[in-house]
RNA sequence: CGCGGAGUGGAGCAGCCUGGUAGCUCGUCGGGCUCAUAACCCGAAGGUCGUAGGUUCAAAUCCUGCCUCCGCAA
């Protein structure tokens, strides 16, 4: 059970390493785009394309779902990043039950974001676990994890395919594991657990009177979705990529641009300490483009402001 | 019919309202300056202005249809 690309890593993974799968759940296909054209999930895809059948209930909370379940009477139930809760029911039936893969060093970042929440935070390192569901949000049982580095400009696309090769990996070794009664399980520390809420509107607005680390995190950390929005002269700029250029000289006016470069294609914004280097935008209305052509096609200058975005 | 922006030499844009020899910041090519250069100077190439019609003496510019791309919202 799945639906996004990062599910979709596992998935493959699986059926690569001979899983025997039952069935495939994925979210409904949801209408995207302008013309609002229904969009088949990741997961939905990638199961198609291996000729499994795919389950799109709207929800799991029913009897007719769980005489599906039933039906088709798995062993185990393999979840990862399915965005849908799974009633107890459900969560109690298979005989080796039912195992998750999350993309955080549990129990820390428990929730819906946490390769973002974890770039944005400034982490150095992060994770991917595989355990046990439970009731709550994240809480099972623990049954392993891999430790993968952040790097410094690693943005949430980038350790976001880093995570989902390693859930992937770590996730076919684990089934293997509980197949041949292998697997131990370690309860979570509550006290040390942190939630990593779904990324809403507010967190993509951007505010440069902050430290340039802080700055350069949250734009890699959103990027290259739902990237991080400041307001040039009232319309709004996304940020697509940044470098830190320094760390520490504070500045009086955060936001106010010190430096366009089109040579090497960089655009130098004062942050309240230290000052980054935009060197990818997406305008409003337009395409994503380098910081040299949006200096070039003149729509940023010298001593413009980039202040904080509110609609 | 959810809202909106846009299609102009290789890139990003201006010009359109107030029709009348296609412009800006770059890139490319050639030459010059320099110990040297991504810096500076001189010069050049390169555009059926998305597409099909219409109005007009004249359309990138006004009108109509069509195609394509993108942002927001979901």
């Amino acid at each position: 059970m799945g639906t996004p690309d990062f599910a979709a890593v596992s998935l493959e993974a699986l059926v690569k390493a001979g899983a025997d799968i039952v069935g495939v759940f994925t979210k409904p296909d949801m209408p995207q785009g302008r013309k609002l054209k229904l969009t088949p999930s990741a997961v939905k895809v990638c199961a198609l394309e291996h000729g499994l059948t795919v389950y799109q209930p709207k929800t799991l909370r029913d009897d007719e779902t769980f005489e599906l379940i039933k039906s088709l009477a798995p062993d185990m139930i393999i979840v990862a990043a399915y965005g849908k809760i799974l009633p107890s029911n459900i969560l109690d039936y298979p005989r080796l039950g039912c195992i998750n893969v999350h993309g955080s060093l549990l129990p820390k970042y428990r929730g819906a974001a946490p390769i973002q929440r974890a770039i944005i935070d400034g982490e150095r390192e992060t994770g991917v676990t595989i355990m046990y569901m439970a009731e709550g949000i994240d809480t099972g049982d623990m049954l392993a994890k891999t430790v993968v580095p952040i790097e410094p400009n690693d943005d949430f696309e980038a350790l976001h395919d880093k995570l989902a090769e390693a859930g992937a990996k770590l996730l076919v070794e684990t089934v293997e594991d509980i197949e041949n009664g292998r697997s131990k399980r370690e309860k979570q520390d509550d006290l040390k657990s942190t939630y990593a809420a779904k990324i809403e509107n507010a967190d993509c607005e951007l505010d440069f009177d902050d430290a340039a680390l802080n700055v350069h995190n949250r734009i890699r950390g959103l990027s290259p979705f739902p990237l991080a929005v400041v307001s040039q002269d009232g319309r709004a700029l996304k940020l697509v990529a940044s470098e830190i250029a320094d760390y520490f000289t504070p500045h009086k006016n955060p936001g106010e641009v010190m430096k366009c470069d089109a040579k090497n294609n960089r655009i130098e914004v004062a942050c309240r300490e230290g000052s980054v280097y935009i060197t990818r935008v997406l305008p409003e209305g337009k395409g994503r483009m380098n910081s040299s052509d949006y200096i070039n096609g003149r729509k940023i200058d010298l001593g413009d402001r980039l202040t904080r975005y509110s609609r």
